[in-house]
DNA sequence: TACTTTTCACCTAGGTGCGAAGAT
DNA sequence: ATCTTCGCACCTAGGTGAAAAGTA
């Protein structure tokens, strides 16, 4: 998946140790088409029976609060397909031309939460909490819609690199994306601290600490409502 | 390091966790060098000053018992050099043109064994048991001695198939090799169960299911008292 | 002479977008 | 028309021994 979730969390307990997860979840109920001559997507009908939901617990968990405060947690190796029955079953499975919300949640760890070497598969009776950007929500597809964003994937991913003479982004070019980034910032729901829970008298400790965890979205975000990989 | 050192275990509580780690370390006190007239190793001298030990802990660590038991543990990712500076420090570093002995520790696994992701890197205080086979010494080389170790690795490794067409054994040469083999058998201290410790009453549970540990070597052997490879 | 380091061609393994071909 | 799949050239990244160059 690229560009690449990363996460920095504040208020947490340093002696605590804790899991750290991604997933992707539909937004809404539809499926979408791309107006190739407006440049814009549209509504085309009902949402596609959804893609087994799985979970992806990054590799170097657990960590330690300590190192969480420290470090920031990037999700390079989450892998993204259309096709459930992919070789490994490590991957998350979306539905082309529907759009997604990444989440990452923060899990208390408990030994035993690892089962043969494999993560259980969910959250239920563990003692966790999601924190959602709605900035990094993105449309899968399994072909760009849109040249700018073909060229800011070849720009920025060393892998593309013999791809790059022909297509570096002209300085006209830069500053439109610019400027989408901006008009985004309008658009969406704005960064904001989450609200911390009403206190109950009834919380373990273990629960205060993961009540004052705070998550911090970093690098690149989805510029626009538009095409991200799938792939 | 290749051949790879793998292996299994036996005897072991399934409800147990375990960390497994090599290392390897010096046979004797001595230098050698090679008689190319002769074919074969000579001592030349005192050893060099010891490069400092580490410990490699099998990345899939903790095992649980249950695993163990089914499971061959192979030790694909030890690096080996002769560069104590060499980049990550993850290396094991040994003395070329000496000879060294392979070591596979069962540790019980200990919460706080780790500390920031990195392993203490010695297993004082640790409740461990050692298994050493020594089938598996090798002398360490920068340049191979002995033609036949050469095709005998270009054969085994994929890395090396670009070599193939011109240095496949010959029929006479993998007979020496299996010659060479079997008289390794009668040279060498036999492959022989762990003796059990006496039992002490003063043991724990966890010290008892220790004792009862059994490890066994898989995989290629070290073919004679001739290099294997540092690099 | 004997050993070590460096550079190189040749591999494995796998992440890119492109474009042709296929599917609906 | 629109979306998907597949083979491909082009990359990154790194594991091989051969041979040349370096060291002592």
């Amino acid at each position: 998946m690229f560009p690449t979730v990363r996460a920095s969390f504040s208020g947490l307990g340093s002696d605590q140790r804790y899991a750290v997860l991604l997933d992707i979840v539909p937004v809404d109920n539809k499926r979408y088409r791309y107006a190739y001559h407006r440049s814009s997507w549209l509504v085309a009908g009902k949402a596609d029976p959804p893609a087994p939901a799985r979970l992806h617990i990054h590799p170097d968990s657990p960590f330690n609060g300590e190192q969480l405060k420290k470090q920031v947690v990037s999700f390079e190796k989450v892998k993204l397909t259309n096709n459930e029955m992919d070789k490994h079953g490590h991957q998350l499975v979306l539905n082309s031309m529907h759009r997604y919300q990444p989440r990452v949640h923060l899990v208390k760890w408990r030994e035993g939460m690892m089962s043969n070497g494999a993560f259980l598969g969910d959250l239920e009776s563990e003692l966790f909490r999601t924190f959602i950007f709605p900035e990094t929500v993105f449309t899968a597809v399994t072909a760009y819609q849109n040249q700018l964003i073909t060229k800011l994937k070849i720009d920025s991913n060393p892998f593309a690199k013999g791809f790059r003479d022909s297509s570096r982004l002209t300085e006209f070019e830069r500053e439109t994306m610019e400027t989408m980034l901006v008009e985004q910032q309008y658009i969406r729901p704005p960064l904001r601290p989450f609200d911390l829970e009403m206190a109950s008298g009834s919380l373990t400790l273990e629960e205060k600490a993961l009540l004052q965890a705070r998550a911090h979205i970093l690098g690149l975000r989805s510029p626009f409502p538009s095409p991200n990989l799938i792939g």
